[in-house]
DNA sequence: CTTTTCACATACCGATGGTATGTGGGGTAG
DNA sequence: CTACCCCACATACCATCGGTATGTGAAAAG
């Protein structure tokens, strides 16, 4: 057993890469029902016995892809905030960021549309808490510590902020509307905002 | 041609009743991909010929359901508003109604989980824009125009609240805290109530 | 009574997700 | 070097699924 890694192992990975890029294309772009596990294999150039191999199936392969966009997600959320020190600030950067970020087709089919009808709503929330909600949530108990916000249990707001936010992404990508994202987000800040500590 | 129902009328109606009861059962007890066809049909003591003679396939079976489903949720709502007169009494005594309904099983997996997945989210909000999103639009613009809320487009308002009310009662219905509709309830009212002109 | 129509039932099909088994080549022990 | 092993797949196969094409018997029309 060598310590570093053998060919063995670098095909491995290179095979499951593969699937897992190849499923969140065709997931993305179909959707999770509209894509067989043939296309998927065909496109990864390998074959069933290999999806097999690396995941227990198509929900948990599915399962894998979410995972990998909502990692980015929250980590393009959390750099956003990471750029400001003030925490009002880093709680509006990130919820801009989050809103420009689902409105990327494959994040809107894969993260806000199928998720939760593949996985069950309680195991996507459950994922989303370890993603970008668990950052807002943050953001809000910082700010209610601070004084900014009005002392009040955090859990709710972030949930109907959450929501508030992943409707209007998809929304903001339905929509032609060149504005949209400028009247979304007045709308989103001056909730926000009417959340202060006057 | 008889003014008045025949048998075969009545046999037809009563067989489509029954897919569409027991397609929702299912729907909502097992998820619209957990359910078979042959599922529904064996439930609705029908065969597969019936099924595809009312509806033309799956999907479409799925969609009346949600339609159904939508209609009751859109009567709640409504029936809620219309018991006040004031506008602003009308708006949030319609989102308390949207609430509670949004909790039960069959709304909560038919109409908020698998509908967006299923139907795809744009036909799936334009579904909800003739149901229940159509009152929260109606409701906000009639309080724009009385002046009780801040001059603003409706529409990028009357998405966030209705994704913020959509996670919620997702939310609702997972959690087991008894308090959890006062929280919750406690939050939006005040993100209602800090729109208003003061 | 004849004929047509309608509301299904029956039989069948290709494709799908899933499984059980085969295999070849790198890794390891001696 | 060699023999064995194991691991990362490939192949073959299966039950079930959504969907279709056709048959059928009773009610309605003429």
């Amino acid at each position: 057993m060598s310590a570093e890694t053998g060919r063995r192992a670098g095909q491995r990975e290179r095979t499951r890469r593969a699937l897992l890029r190849e499923g969140r294309r065709l997931f993305a772009e179909h959707g999770y029902g509209g894509v067989g596990l043939s296309g998927i294999v065909e496109a990864a150039e390998v074959t069933k016995g290999a999806l097999y191999h690396h995941f227990e199936g198509k929900p948990d392969l599915f399962r894998a892809v979410l995972e990998e966009v909502q990692g980015e997600v929250a980590d393009t959320v959390a750099g956003a905030a990471d750029a400001h020190g003030d925490p009002w600030d880093r709680l509006t950067a990130g919820c801009r960021a989050f809103l420009a970020a689902g409105t990327a087709p494959d994040v809107r089919r894969i993260m806000l549309v199928d998720g939760p009808a593949v996985l069950g709503w309680s195991a996507w929330r459950s994922l989303d808490e370890a993603g970008s909600a668990h950052h807002l949530h943050e953001a809000l108990t910082d700010l209610v510590e601070a004084g900014v916000l009005h002392p009040q249990p955090v859990t709710p707001l972030a949930h109907l902020l959450s929501g508030a936010m992943n409707e209007a992404a998809l929304w903001l990508a339905a929509s032609e509307d060149p504005d949209g994202l400028e009247d979304v987000w007045a709308a989103l800040s001056g909730m926000l905002e009417s959340l202060r500590t006057r």
